[in-house]
DNA sequence: ATTTGTGCAAATCGTTTGCATCTGA
DNA sequence: TCAGATGCAAACGATTTGCACAAAT
């Protein structure tokens, strides 16, 4: 953690430009969240699994973080869920399966779902982004 | 309350028709929830609205009845917000626009969407609807 | 040195639950 | 009668907050 091998330099330098401090627990949250390509993660599970990589931050700095992530476009919030709140480590524009009943979320790639021209917004309101889910449940 | 006036027998048949005893409780809040045309509420919201209009129920009733609805088909759940659960008295394929930091939903009529055939469900799930949700945000 | 972030524990908020009491069929 | 509903208050789980301490610029 003192050793500034070449992906820490990456990921403090995302933080810099993002306009965040690169402090130790940003960094290291942030080698947990993009360790292993795209997902969707609860509050709760990133604590965990910082947890188990070493990484010792408190709940609530877990909290704080996830929230500047999102408001600095490295994160984007799920709202399919009214149980708890999901964060996508894919900023990009695609669309959700949501699995009833199991609390699971999968991706949808932004090509596989065709939509015409949004429908009118109205007036003194501007499009912040479109979003599908698709809710599906297990058979039988 | 003791008068049964034709709309409130409409109600009692239509919680019947449900598979649900119209009970007191039951028939006011149905008749509270469709007063006013679709909209989308909140057990809190709903409790006041009920209080406001003398029906006087437990917010711990409103939930059971607000999930019991759901169940029954009479309401739907919609989760765009992650700070609460909405429940919108429009039970029929229709989308959503929310306006981002007002907790603010509004209705889509589905013919405003056209999206192409839905994308490929997994082995073993079924699609229980494919809903769009339009984030919005007010201007500046 | 100053500003910003962190950790902890307590507080808050929406929602659920246990249980005694009531009510509709 | 009696299964099913209700109300209350207490429990709960997710999230936020206040404040003293620590770390980044």
């Amino acid at each position: 953690m003192t050793c500034p091998t070449a992906p820490v330099l990456d990921l403090r330098d995302r933080l810099r430009r993002a306009g965040l401090r690169p402090t130790r627990q940003r960094v290291s949250l942030m080698g947990v969240l993009f360790a292993k390509g795209h997902r969707h993660l609860t509050a709760e599970a990133l604590h965990e699994e910082a947890s188990q990589r070493g990484v010792r931050v408190s709940l609530a700095t877990i909290y704080n973080t996830l929230h500047q992530f999102t408001g600095a476009g490295i994160l984007r919030e799920v709202a399919v869920d009214s149980a708890k709140t999901y964060f996508d480590t894919n900023t990009h524009n695609h669309h959700h399966m949501f699995v009833e009943g199991e609390h699971r979320i999968l991706d949808i790639p932004a090509e596989a779902v065709q939509l015409d021209e949004s429908p009118d917004i109205p007036d003194g309101f501007e499009l912040v982004r479109m979003e599908v889910v698709l809710r599906v449940r297990r058979k039988q």
